[in-house]
DNA sequence: CGCCTTTGACCAGCGC
DNA sequence: GCGCTGGTCAAAGGCG
């Protein structure tokens, strides 16, 4: 085999950085911490309670200028049992009759209580006689009743809201198994989805009915939908037309679920990089390994990849199915390709239009029918720059240097096929919103491209971090703090930190938004708009960076490509790969 | 000798 | 239908 040997990565130490740069467990395990510390700090004084229900009555308990910034802690404390239990309210009523005064008076006008309002106008002034107290005294208890009814009637909103929060979820998660027992079912089962399609999509326009805007997994969705009527909304109609050939419908929802039962038997946890994928195209199939055994969704449109060759393996494993997200990595390098510690086997070379410098084809040879192939090509615009497109899944162990590379494209491919779909008018709505939710602080490091045939992410390590562009516009766009890097050494480290970041990020999309997305964005925005928060995260990843960097920088190129036409050696430390 | 790259040819998709 | 383009094949040759 290759003479470079696959020894790219050792020494890494950018696991580490899960921990720091994880936004789903920061998430999770903030959140409620950071909740309960603000119910412990809190929840008995007067005021803050008080202002809860301010805002419930105006209805504007979601007014960051109204809460002076408490705007997640009075959205939790809405479905929160604390903020509405008996004892509490019933005390902040009174405290508050108690207190308020003269201010309070005239808001007791403005309550419609005609017979004690008449009184009010004088009754700071006349307030010595034992009249004017047995008056003030029954203002106090009406008004107390008055608030009293209002706060039952706020409580039975709550239960009305939480219920529907519920229900919302439940369809979220009905559709979810839906969607995994249908990608999971062989095709020779095809045609009995089309029923389980109709439920699907009912289940569907009933929860996007209810929640528009919650997050799920559009990819799969969406290529579910795509195979249904065409009688859906023009909107899908476009995308359809946008997707141009069913492969790219394929492309949309397959990948995930069935490379994570081929070798894995996960079926949830997305990312797992030693999980096989689809094949690469149909000539090549004969250099696939038979043992495949893809078992996930199929799509009605039969892509038009397949050729007679491909019978034997159609009914299981369609060319389309390899054809999928791609992962771009543009990074800076002299080398002629990036070292990702996976062998690959050059197998062809193209001139690309609007491109001067050719575009190599490999292909991955770790294993014998190994679907994932890569194009290496140099940016026309700035030719230090080298874009090593990736597509598709290895089907075999990938040694620890080439997890890296194997966790980012595969986290970076996922998060693209889970969390995006083309939208009407071309735009990845969905996957913008989750990426400037989960990374806010990192506006340009990937590209997702809509316009592409395929599905396409492109991981930019080029760029030198701006904390200024926190909160970019939303792009489909995100960018994860780097240092410069510089190809000679840093760049060896991004594919780790890269992939971490994605792959917790997939995790975080595929895991939780679905369930919480919500709540989690208003929480991710919160914390992540912080600049504490943005700058620790750029400071473990920049000394995550720093620290494996020695390691890995050395003269000898650890990559297992042979390149043997190449010059790369020692310039491209670019480790693992997906 | 085995594995690799090179490179021209071939094929399929797509737009006109 | 034709040409363009992207992607792949496979024979030929090179290299260790």
């Amino acid at each position: 085999m290759d003479k470079g040997g696959a020894g790219g990565g050792r020494g890494r130490g950018g696991e580490g950085l899960s921990i720091d740069c994880d936004p789903t467990k920061f998430f999770i395990i903030s959140k409620p911490t950071a909740i309960d510390s603000y119910v412990k700090s809190n929840h008995s004084t007067t005021w803050n309670k008080r202002d809860i229900m301010v805002d419930f009555r105006d209805g504007d308990q979601f007014s960051p200028a109204k809460s002076g910034g408490k705007r997640v802690v009075n959205e939790m404390d809405f479905f929160s049992d604390k903020s509405f239990s008996k004892e509490s309210s019933s005390v902040e009523v009174k405290k508050e009759s108690a207190h308020d005064g003269v201010a309070q008076g005239s808001e007791i006008l403005d309550t419609g209580l005609n017979l004690l309002t008449r009184n009010n106008s004088s009754d700071k002034s006349t307030v010595d006689d034992g009249a004017s107290s047995n008056i003030e005294e029954k203002l106090t208890m009406s008004k107390l009743q008055v608030l009293k009814a209002e706060l039952n009637r706020m409580r039975t909103e709550n239960q009305r809201l939480r219920g529907m929060l519920n229900q919302v979820n439940n369809n979220y998660n009905a559709l979810q198994m839906n969607l995994v027992t249908l990608m999971q079912r062989p095709q020779n089962l095809k045609a009995k989805t089309t029923e389980e399609h109709t439920m699907i999509d009912a289940t569907l326009g009933e929860k996007n009915h209810m929640v528009p805007r919650q997050f799920m997994d559009m990819g799969r969705a969406a290529a579910m939908a795509q195979k249904d009527e065409p009688s859906q909304s023009s909107s899908e109609s476009k995308y359809r037309e946008c997707s141009k050939s069913p492969k790219n419908i394929v492309e949309s929802g397959s990948m995930e679920y069935k490379t994570q039962k081929e070798n894995t038997g996960n079926e949830i946890i997305p990312f797992d990089p030693n999980r096989s994928d689809s094949r690469g195209s149909g000539r090549t199939e004969r250099e696939d390994s038979p043992d495949q055994t893809f078992q996930g969704w199929v799509p009605n449109k039969v892509p038009k990849f397949n050729t007679s060759r491909d019978d034997d393996h159609q009914a299981t494993e369609p060319m389309s199915m390899m054809r999928r997200a791609r992962v771009s990595v543009r990074a800076r390098s002299e080398a002629s390709m990036i070292s990702d510690g996976c062998q690959w086997r050059k197998y062809g070379q193209k001139m690309a239009k609007g491109n001067p410098c050719p575009r190599a084809y490999y292909r991955c040879t770790m294993a014998a029918g190994c679907p994932v192939r890569k194009q290496v090509q140099r940016c026309a615009e700035d030719r230090t720059i080298l874009i090593t497109t990736y597509e598709g899944h290895h089907n075999h162990p990938l040694p620890p240097a080439a997890m890296t590379m194997a966790s980012t494209t595969s986290a970076a491919a996922s998060m693209l096929l889970s969390g995006s779909m083309p939208s009407a008018d071309g735009q990845m709505n969905n996957s913008n919103f989750q990426a400037r939710t989960i990374l806010p602080c990192s506006p340009t490091l990937a590209t997702i491209s809509a316009s592409a045939p395929f599905p396409t992410i492109t991981l930019d390590l080029t760029h030198t971090p701006n904390p200024s562009q926190l909160h970019r516009p939303p792009q489909t766009q995100f960018h994860v703090p780097f240092q410069n890097l510089n190809p000679q050494n840093n760049v060896a480290s991004v594919p780790q930190v890269l992939g971490q970041v994605l792959h917790n990020q997939s995790k975080f999309s595929g895991l939780h938004c679905s369930q919480e997305l919500e709540p989690l964005q208003l929480a991710a925005a919160a914390i992540t708009a912080d600049p504490n928060f943005t700058a620790a995260l750029m400071a473990a990843i920049t000394s995550i960076i720093g620290n494996v960097q020695p390691s890995n920088s050395g003269g000898k190129n650890n990559s297992s490509t042979r390149n043997s036409t190449d010059n790369n050696m020692g310039h491209s430390s670019f480790v693992g790969n997906g």
